[in-house]
DNA sequence: AGACGGATTGCCT
DNA sequence: GGCAATCCGTCTA
């Protein structure tokens, strides 16, 4: 699968995740590969967006681009970026990254765990970038892929509704996914 | 006002 | 592979 010359995030997010294998996300001095994304929209039983606007999930029907983080289980924050038209209720969630930059900051962050796992997994990953609530709807900076990566689809994890839509797009070789395909 | 359950992770068996 | 940890938006009464 072929990435486009730029990002535009007023695409679908079922369109835009698989474009954003391969691109670069930087958190302050920390940046890493993504290689494992998901898409969730407003018509998507399984999104956060689908029962309509609340206080929590204002972010997702605001300007693209910015974060939407959420807390998980009361435990794990996880890293959304809004897209689709605006208003629209989309979002795409950061599952898993190869760390680049500030692999010293995230390995403090995380405790003593290989490389390769310290932003595998969405809680794993907004951990390690030092993402939480303070960052919900701030900007989110990605840089475009240098080169093409192998990109697969396969069903979202961990959900209940609407698991048989393949909208989970990952680089099948990267070391860092959270599950194997 | 109270109950339910989840886009997870890590530790225990 | 099983399960506890731990918070809050949403649903029900």
């Amino acid at each position: 699968m072929a990435q486009p010359a730029t990002i535009d995030l007023s695409l679908n997010a079922a369109v835009l995740a698989p474009a954003l294998i391969g691109a670069v996300l930087r958190v302050g001095p920390c940046s890493g590969r993504i290689v494992e994304v998901e898409a969730y929209t407003e018509e998507d039983p399984a999104s956060h967006s689908f029962r309509g606007r609340t206080p929590r999930n204002e972010p997702l029907f605001g300007p693209q681009g910015r974060f939407y983080v959420y807390r998980s289980y009361g435990v794990h924050w996880c890293a959304n970026i809004v897209t689709g038209p605006p208003g629209s209720g989309q979002a795409i969630l950061l599952r898993a990254l190869e760390p680049l930059e500030g692999i010293n900051m995230m390995i403090a962050r995380r405790g003593g765990v290989p490389v390769h796992r310290l932003c595998s997994g969405p809680g794993n990953l907004a951990r390690a970038l030092g993402i939480d609530g303070a960052m919900n709807r701030s900007e989110a900076l990605i840089e475009m892929p240098e080169a093409t990566r192998r990109v697969i689809a396969t069903r979202r994890v961990g959900i209940s509704k609407a698991a048989d839509l393949a909208w989970r797009f990952i680089d099948p070789e990267s070391p860092a996914l959270s599950r194997r395909p």
